[in-house]
DNA sequence: GTCTATACACTGATAGAC
DNA sequence: GTCTATCAGTGTATAGAC
């Protein structure tokens, strides 16, 4: 059976968002991709923003779910789990997503990252899908990082979002910024780059209000 | 004397673009908040996109050449600068200007955090200004990390702008993620916490390919 | 050289016929 | 559920005023 009038709007939608961002896809460009009328757009979501949120929301909750698997299994043990596993634990499912090419996950995360970084509204359907997720990985990392005070937890964990997001965001950015010397062969390298240097960071010693520099 | 036409186009177009982003703002919008004529755009510009560069161009060059002083400053010394001195050659100029709210450089460091963090085309716009940066700051990064491999200076670089950026691209942000828990009183402490946090990260052992995790 | 009015093909949205 | 028609608003190009 091909596909509904819904789902082909959507893949279409979640290819051209990610590609040229929200604004910047047509919602004929959408339509006429997937090859249905415009008007059904409306009918069936309502609108562009309401579009927007329904590609996410197609999405996100498997990989939230895979997160806080990995994240219950590595607590599951008798000791509590490094900051290395937890920190792999919430990045690893998106990562991975982007290393296996299958068309659409990858150009989702591509699209989680993008609008991560963009300060416009669309955030609020981001925040809106990651409350669950930071309510179970704050405190496992806080329990990783017992001597930091919450607000450095805070600080760092927004400095790592930063990096994955535009680690999702362009894949291909690492080359271009190292002028084509550095270029990604395993599939797992960009992870096990950034578990190292977010570790190293969340274990910095306290850079707060007052402290040394 | 008041304002040139132009002069008013890239004061309202640097306000919209860095609020709504590049698609979404519209040159009417412009030319209607700097109070000129729609084509008077085409006429001093020669459209949007070019628009857009100028914007950069205005600006980014007092920023670079502040880096470029501080780091000249740094290694005057007898003594090669250390790890945070570079760090904070490169961010300070940057992250100051969001501090003091000067109203235009703060709104510009917003749009150029959206803009690297943005995977579309107008990122050429960004690395054609930045390669004279990468090429003073890359060798004083290897020299301050004598033990790292090139490509693992160039990941955690990549990293430390993709923090970087959504700290500029979002100065709230932090607010936000933390459900207010953390707020920034000290203007200085972004710049703080983030110096350290790459400079941590910089120092963890090589993460390269077929090494430990 | 500077600026303006105007027209063109495009966008998202929506009402209503079928 | 689908489609056509139509709306205001978009970037761009140009002819012409001063």
């Amino acid at each position: 059976m091909p596909l509904s009038t819904k789902d082909r709007i959507l893949d279409a939608a979640e290819r051209l968002f990610a590609e040229k961002g929200y604004d910047a896809a047509s919602l004929r460009g959408v339509t006429g991709e997937a090859g249905v009328n415009l008007a059904s757009v409306g009918y069936h979501f309502g609108g562009k923003a309401n579009l927007f949120r329904a590609v996410f929301e197609r999405r996100v909750g498997g990989i939230n779910a895979e997160r806080l698997a990995m994240l219950d299994a590595a607590e599951g043990g008798d000791s509590p789990p490094t900051l290395e596993v937890v920190l792999e634990a919430f990045l690893a499912p998106a990562l991975r997503l982007v290393a296996r090419k299958d068309e659409g996950h990858e150009r989702f995360m591509q699209l989680v990252g993008r609008t991560y970084a963009s300060s416009g509204e669309h955030i609020e359907v981001l925040k809106s899908v990651f409350q669950e997720i930071l309510a179970r990985f704050f405190p496992a990392l806080q329990r990783a990082l017992p001597e930091l005070a919450p607000a450095d937890v805070f600080w760092r964990l927004h400095f790592m979002l930063g990096s994955m997001s535009v680690l999702l965001a362009d894949p291909d950015r690492i080359r271009v910024l190292s002028n084509g010397t550095v270029t990604v062969e395993d599939p797992e390298e960009p992870l096990r780059q950034l578990v190292a240097f977010a570790a190293a960071g969340f274990r910095a010693s306290a850079a707060g209000q007052g402290s040394t520099r």
